[in-house]
DNA sequence: CAGTCGATGTTGACACCGTCCACTCACGCG
DNA sequence: CGCGTGAGTGGACGGTGTCAACATCGACTG
């Protein structure tokens, strides 16, 4: 902002990561170029380089800021609540290929530990239910309830008339799941 | 058919869907090019425009197989069953590029209708379990549960020694989501 | 059996992309 | 005031998807 010189762009990191996150939810992952970013933000074609060494460095940026506002978002929320669950649910189905970046492949975590750092904060919330007492194996049921939901309705997977209420989906699937784990704990071993 | 006279390929198209099948397991979506599957196959880089119309039909077409291999393989399971869930999980575990690439966005299913009809035979055993009672919300809830576990697999999110034993996993979401609807039809309306 | 014709492959070209290189510009430090 | 260094520029290279024009083979026709 204040340090506009003309030559210099002053804060070219941000401005680009914006570029490349509108470049992604209007064209897909595939759309993003690191020449069109540079376009958007008004500087030659390689003058990104300055700021990451690669596309995939970029994109994995623009991941990591995702996963701090999906933290963001899930933050006003109880930890492992139905509501937290809500609020991650709304982000994907608000962001469906920022969400798909953020848990595709293609971004290795190790290649990007900032990526790694984000992810791990921004899941924190939604590990508060494996502390809650539930087995490892059924805590990772409820998070791949919550992702499968997720990917479809990013992917577009489900009939209009589900996708167009997310919240309730996720409601009836958890609550089953929670009755679910409920009856196991009550009469474990049954089969 | 059989005609091969080193002019005529024979049989592009089946090699070209095998090559790009190759590099997509190998090397991810973005490693699968025309040009590179044409270098495999023997032929000069815009052979395969006689077969696909562009690089998306040819994805579409590797899609396609895929699906008729996941029927395949629930095919010898009763639809439905825990079995059913299990070859699905394995075939994604098998083949994690191939999955996302068919269940992924970037192939619109109204642009390759082979790709609805394949998906459509496909997922015919999964959606007995809608047929077998289950509510529209709830049945969804299996599909995004099953996909879940899939996709978290496919992408390497889960810790090792979870991944390790796909089977287990499915085993133990399954039973818990399946308990839960068990309480919810016995005890409709509870929260 | 000669001739033609359509399907199949080839060669060449274009624009776009990621990336490497050498160069230039603006600013701050001595 | 000179100069060094980080930020941005311009050009180049190899790779890609795609279009257009051309070549070739096999089958069908007379």
């Amino acid at each position: 902002m204040s340090t506009s010189t003309a030559y210099h762009h002053g804060n070219l990191r941000a401005a680009l990561i914006a570029a490349a996150e509108a470049l992604l939810e209007k064209a897909g992952l595939e759309g993003v170029s690191l020449r069109e970013a540079a376009r958007a933000a008004g500087v030659s074609h390689n003058a990104p380089y300055r700021h990451f060494p690669s596309r995939e460095a970029l994109l994995a940026a623009v991941a990591a800021a995702g996963f701090a506002r999906l933290a963001a978002a899930m933050d006003t929320a109880e930890p492992g609540s139905r509501a937290a669950c809500r609020a991650y649910l709304g982000f994907a189905a608000a962001h469906p290929a920022l969400y798909r970046l953020m848990f595709g492949p293609g971004l290795s975590k190790d290649a990007h530990p900032e990526l790694r750092a984000a992810a791990g904060a921004a899941m924190r919330p939604l590990r508060a239910i494996s502390a809650a007492g539930a087995s490892r194996e059924a805590a990772v049921g409820v998070w791949a309830l919550l992702h499968g939901l997720a990917v479809l309705l990013a992917d577009g997977q489900l009939a209009d008339d589900l996708a167009a209420r997310p919240e309730e989906l996720a409601e009836v699937a958890l609550a089953t799941y929670g009755a679910g784990l409920r009856a196991a704990a009550a009469a474990p071993g049954s089969g």
